[in-house]
DNA sequence: ACGAAATGTAATCGATGATTACATAATGGA
DNA sequence: TCCATTATGTAATCATCGATTACATTTCGT
């Protein structure tokens, strides 16, 4: 099939088409590579370049690497993960420090099951080392300090068993984590869970972790 | 190294140049893709075959494609994983059956702790489709009902405070699936736990699940 | 207005997964 | 034993990808 070169020069033929800058090209390219990843397909700059319209070689102007470009990803998946967690902690607010700690964990899991491969982006730390983003660091961290709170909360209520405040964290979140990685990484299947029962089993799952660290 | 075969099994025994035919590159291919991933190398076909001293194109012979070969190196590091955990659990063997329980994940944990590259291309799913390989699936669902059992006996003996079983078990594998993740994704650095008292954590973070399931 | 900085394009490189045509060894039946 | 069939490896080739470089065009500060 001959190459057919429709206009010599003209990048933007119609006067109104685009403009030889794009208009933010590094936004644009971050939500190509975000929208790429929840379908499914595997990520790479070209193709991410292919959606914005640009030249294979336009993404470099605005990251040195693939990772960097991950990094941006990342660091927006984290941003709206974050505000997702602390916005569904403010609506449904309990009062029992314990039972806000049930809830964080439970929009952990959830968030991380309806944005699946957000969520692999940002825990699987594949993508780009894990100090690399200041903003990144900062919002996890914010996340940690959050449930932090909560159990030091707890502790002062007397509603834990056990004052390792550090081993109960640690333990928790190793719980949310696995489960939302066991989901993700498709094991669930096999182990005779149904798709229609993973948010109810997290549920569980985390009820049966509470009970277990929670006075009676 | 040159390969000797000292059987007469006629094969084409050369004292200097390498036979036309490998021996067994099959074989030899998958451990060049193992010992890859365990020193942090992404696995390609083709360095796979580099170190097998043989042409780009000849592990197709062998493997219709790359996931393919992933998933044979899955099949032997799952085989390796199940047989070093049933070993741990036959030496050591403590008749409390949710002590049993309790060494299951504690050797779980160390096993993928220390073999990071195997224990992510089990886990991931990534490098190839769950079910595509039925000795996986199979060396798999095995453990899965070595901890069933575990759990029925406990359960038996009135150890358990809750006879959910199902809920307990996957809380369980959760929180140590997660627990060896969080380690794998690098993120206890962030956590505040050093390199050399994540295997002590890990016990700890297992004790904390068992006394929360435990009858008291 | 003008020149420097920012941004995009085009061409190109090396590595990779994959396919195809061909060459050679291994095997088993007449 | 001979030789044809099959198994296995080689060589050449392709498309895609991340990355780099030289060059073109726009934008913006002074």
């Amino acid at each position: 099939m001959p190459r057919q070169t429709s206009k010599p020069r003209a990048r933007h033929q119609t006067s109104e088409a685009r403009p030889y800058h794009h208009g933010d090209l590094r936004r644009v390219l971050i939500d190509a590579a975000l929208q790429l990843a929840e379908e499914g397909a595997e990520v790479s700059v070209r193709e991410a370049a292919r959606r914005a319209a640009v030249s294979p070689g336009a993404p470099f102007r605005h990251f040195p690497n693939r990772d960097a470009l991950m990094a941006a990803v990342a660091e927006e998946a984290q941003r709206r993960f974050r505000a997702e967690i602390e916005a569904t902690l403010d609506e449904a607010r309990p009062a029992n420090p314990l039972e806000r700690f049930r809830a964080f964990g439970i929009a952990y899991v959830r968030w991380a099951m309806r944005n699946p491969a957000h969520f692999e982006i940002i825990s699987t730390g594949r993508y780009f080392a894990h100090g690399s983003s200041a903003e990144l660091t900062r919002d996890n961290a914010e996340l940690v300090a959050l449930t932090e709170r909560l159990l030091t909360e707890a502790a002062a209520q007397g509603l834990l068993r056990s004052a390792d405040l550090k081993r109960i964290l640690i333990a928790g979140r190793s719980l949310i984590y696995g489960f939302a990685r066991m989901n993700l990484d498709g094991h669930f299947p096999r182990w005779g869970v149904e798709e229609g029962e993973i948010e109810r089993m997290a549920e569980e799952v985390i009820d049966l972790f509470i009970a277990g660290i929670a006075t009676r």
